[in-house]
RNA sequence: GCCGGGAUGGCGGAAUUGGUAGACGCAACGGACUUAAAAUCCGUUGGCCGUAAGGUCGUGCGGGUUCAAGUCCCGCUCCCGGUACCA
């Protein structure tokens, strides 16, 4: 029994790949073809190596390349590594080992491995974030950016890690701890470079409109940036003269209801206007407030706090005093960092209003079956003088022309997003390009780009919210080529997400040293016609990217406005499927699954441990999964994230080793739908390489026919063409492999094999197990890679079948099928419809009441009474 | 809480505009090959009743629309992802 020898097939084809460059896109192309850019989201060279998730995206934008070539498109599809980053640094801050050697290290293993998987890359446009030729540009796009004045610095509370010794984005603190490595972070005061992103949030919101991405992700962009309609309103201070409070509101017709005011404990004002006999109290409240961080301010929001300034403030709208408080519920940093609060119509200003006990009042009058407390739905307004039975949209309309009209508001529009900050106290980024000289800041000119690194010996933060470069005395002072003046360098380095902005440009002319791309090359290249990657960056990397394309738009840099225009994420693989019994540590006793919860016995809480059971072990009774040797003890059941700790991550290499790239690859696409959730199955990997074998035996065990195919075999073969080619085209890879399978399955029921039929399929196999059908295909007698064979022509003649099975229902349920043409008429179906004797039965001796016939797909016969 | 997605055999999943639910694969069972096991190959496989023909129930739960509902409508439950004092 001849096995399949994958081993010999794909290192033969990587090798042929490789050396004949058979998937270089060269840089002039014939433009008068159409063009395809498909894109992976690039990964960032960790130490771990590859894990199933990264080919499960590779492995469909690989099918789509493949495909497109065959299809006579210019395929662009590349790869690179987003290559700086905390890990390196971190590991050179333990072993000393400089990060620029951990970094080549983990893209030569990356690399290998991507190669191993026969992945259709051009590999002379590889890049590489860290490359000098590469982040060059990156500094000409922040000096672009410090050009139009949207690079700026400012004194901002930061997130500082004492434990990474840098500064951290909002993003990258979860819970008050770093992302990365878990460590407590607190808020500080700190100079920083800031990209002003919030001047684009209008246009990255209207900008969704124009692409094709999941309505989820575009959900999670519009959040993000989190646009609002409402008012600036001011309040005068009572008895102080030209002092007033401005505050920000979507809710400006419920002012009637506002009756406290609170400022952020921050906010400049408060020290103003507190007055003496509260002074003490006041300054206590904002001590704490600032050394509390975000997650004390969040964490314990079910319990708000404040304090009262002892002023008051007039409402413009009935002139009525009412006191100001500070509360740190309120944040500085969104609106005006003020409100009206309005705890009759906001549930946080209620819950601090009943607090305080403070006043409140409805404006709205709630539906007569409302129970709760602030009420926050529509309903007529009441209290509220000229706005009373007026609706909310009427009444804001109302409001805020007469706020306008008294000039004490402007109608206005607020954004949750932050301007992005962009510097980090590390050494393994990009430099920035700019000098300080006698406290001013200069951007130094384009030819003395790319900035650097200096050459460290030690990697530790300097312990200053300077970071490491500030060590690099020599590398720090310069002579601005400008001025001529000597001058100190910028110790922050760009962020991670610096080099993953505009990287998809780099790759269309990737060895340019005049300009980060060639405009004729980009405008031919752009957009990026499908981009995939995880979920995990559906707001931070593509706002950022998209903020930066833009800007480059603006510049008249790049051709297009936005980057992707068709985004899909691939869902998570999770590890195999596992079954879980609980035990007491104590007794030793097992206790079914449906008395657990969270780890404790329902009734009495006794903590319990969970105990992976081998599936041997498990016995199933109907839905429920049970313990074989204690029946009476229910499993739980699930797949869980691969984590380390876990001990289920699955290591590519050894799947490949075992299996080969192509039932790998297969399998990864044939697990379900690309975007979905899903657990892995060794197992399963098994089927695919069986397919593959079974392929394998049927061309190579019996000479191929010569003679003509028959009828049956061209409408299977057209069957096969019609649904891989639409399911590629929608990205449904796994049921465009079953599609083979069955191909297959009925081609083995078959005496002969025809060679015209037996070619075709092998260019359908090739997308998905490249190194298998290209061994077929030089089997055949070509000389040549079927990298740019043509597709196989689909011909909707073949598809025609002279009869079908009609299934017959009676009232509905199927009690017979017959053998008709496809478009056979009404009358005569009917009549052999009748003819079958369990129709005849349900239907009883009466004709039907009602036929309804769909020709091709259905009859069916309402019987008659 | 809010936003988004989902629930179909023992498991992963199929199912055009509503038109034979369970394609394809895994697992399981039976058989072939083998001294034996693994591998491989062939066959069976949603539950229940029936020797069979066939019947009957069945797509998270409860209603509805329709000749016909996994698919459409109304009301829930649970799971996953995101987000969270944004005024």
């Amino acid at each position: 029994m001849a096995v399949y020898p994958f081993r010999k097939i794909e290192s033969r084809w990587q090798t042929y790949w490789e050396e004949k460059k058979t998937f270089r896109t060269p840089t002039k192309v014939d433009t008068t073809k159409p063009k395809y850019y498909v894109l992976d989201m690039f990964p960032y060279p960790s130490g771990a190596g590859l894990h199933v998730g990264h080919p499960e995206g590779y492995t469909a934008t690989d099918i789509v390349a493949r495909y497109k070539r065959m299809r006579g498109f210019n395929v662009l599809h590349p790869i690179g590594w987003d290559a700086f980053g905390l890990p390196a640094e971190q590991y050179a801050l333990r072993t000393g080992t400089h990060p620029r050697i951990t970094t080549e290290q983990n893209i030569c293993r990356f690399r290998k491995q991507l190669k191993s998987l026969g992945f259709s890359y051009d590999w002379d446009r590889e890049i590489d974030t860290t490359d000098p030729g590469y982040f060059k540009w990156t500094q000409w796009i922040f000096l672009k950016l410090f050009e139009r004045g949207l690079a700026y610095e400012a004194k901002v509370p930061v997130w500082w890690c004492e434990e990474l010794g840098t500064t951290l984005a909002n993003e990258e603190v979860v819970d008050g701890k770093s992302d990365i490595g878990g460590y407590p972070c607190e808020r500080r005061m700190l100079r920083q470079w800031v990209l002003r992103i919030t001047e684009y949030a209008e246009r990255l919101l209207d900008g969704l409109e124009e692409t094709d991405w999941p309505v989820s992700t575009k959900e999670m962009q519009r959040n993000w940036i989190g646009r609002s309609e409402g008012a600036d309103i001011e309040f005068p201070v009572q008895d102080m003269d030209a002092a007033s409070i401005l505050v920000y509101t979507t809710r400006p017709d419920t002012i009637f209801g506002a009756t406290y005011m609170v400022l952020a404990p921050e906010h400049p004002m408060v020290d103003r206007i507190s007055t003496e006999v509260q002074q003490d109290e006041v300054q206590n409240y904002k001590d704490l407030a600032s050394r509390k961080s975000d997650l004390e301010r969040t964490e314990l929001q079910k319990e708000k706090t404040g304090v009262f300034t002892g002023a008051y403030a007039i409402n413009p709208v009935n002139k009525e005093s009412i006191p100001v408080w500070i509360a740190d519920y309120v944040l500085y940093s969104y609106g005006t960092g003020a409100i009206m609060a309005v705890p009759g119509q906001d549930e946080r200003d209620w819950a601090f209003a009943a607090k305080y006990d403070l006043p409140i009042r409805r404006t709205v009058q709630p539906p007569p079956d409302f129970t709760g407390l602030a009420y926050t739905g529509d309903g007529p307004a009441m209290n509220s003088e000229f706005l009373d039975g007026l609706h909310i949209e009427d009444a804001k309309i109302r409001i805020l022309d007469w706020l306008e009209e008294q000039k004490v508001g402007c109608r206005k529009v607020n954004y949750k997003l932050r301007d992005w900050l962009f510097s980090r106290q590390r050494y393994w980024g990009e430099p920035i390009p700019v000098v300080f000289q006698n406290e001013e800041v200069h951007s130094l000119p384009e030819n003395v780009l790319p900035i650097n690194l200096p050459e460290l010996d030690e990697f530790k933060p300097s312990g200053t919210p300077e970071g490491p470069l500030a060590l690099a005395t020599e590398w720090l002072t310069v002579t601005n080529p400008d001025t001529g003046e000597v001058a100190r360098r910028e110790t922050n380095t760009m962020p991670q997400w610096a080099g993953s902005c505009w990287y998809f440009l780099r790759y269309i002319d990737p060895r340019n040293p005049e300009r980060m791309v060639d405009p004729e090359l980009e405008k031919y290249w752009m957009p990026v016609d499908l981009y995939i990657g995880g979920a995990e960056h559906a707001v931070l990397h593509l706002l950022y990217a998209r903020f930066w394309h833009m800007v480059l738009y603006d510049a008249g840099v790049v051709s297009t406005p936005e980057p992707f225009a068709k985004l899909v994420h691939q869902g998570m693989i999770l590890g195999e499927l596992e079954y879980t019994a609980w035990r007491s540590s104590a007794t030793g006793q097992w206790v079914s699954a449906e008395k657990v919860s969270d780890g404790k016995e329902v009734h009495t809480g006794i903590i319990l441990e969970p105990v992976q059971i081998d599936v041997e072990a498990v016995a199933k009774d109907r839905e429920r999964f049970l313990l074989k040797d204690a029946p009476d003890i229910q499993l739980d059941v699930r797949a869980f994230k691969m984590s380390k700790s876990r001990g289920n991550v699955i290591n590519p290499d050894e799947i490949i080793e075992q299996y080969g790239a192509d039932a790998f690859r297969l399998y990864e696409m044939f697990m379900g739908p690309l975007e979905q959730v899903k657990p892995w199955s060794t197992r399963g990997v098994h089927g695919t390489f069986r397919f593959l074998s079974r392929i394998w035996r049927l061309i190579t065990e019996n000479p191929l026919s010569e003679k003509e195919p028959d009828r049956k075999q061209l409408r299977i073969l057209h069957q096969t063409i019609e649904r891989v080619t639409n399911d590629i085209e929608n990205l449904r890879m796994n049921t465009a492999i079953a599609a083979l399978m069955e191909f297959v399955n009925a081609a083995f029921k078959w005496k002969e094999l025809p060679r015209t039929i037996a070619e075709p399929f092998v260019l359908l196999l090739a997308p998905f197990a490249p190194h298998i059908a290209e061994e077929l295909w030089s089997r055949f007698g070509y000389k040549d890679s079927l990298a740019y064979a043509p597709w196989p022509e689909l011909n909707l003649e073949y598809l025609a079948e002279e009869l079908i099975d009609l299934p017959v229902q009676v009232n509905g349920r199927v009690r017979a099928t017959i053998r008709v043409a496809p478009g056979a008429d009404k009358q005569k179906v009917l009549h052999v419809a009748i003819q079958e004797p369990n129709v005849k039965r349900f239907l009883g001796d009466a004709p039907p009441r009602r036929e309804i016939y769909v020709p091709g797909r259905i009859l069916n016969l309402v019987a008659a009474k």
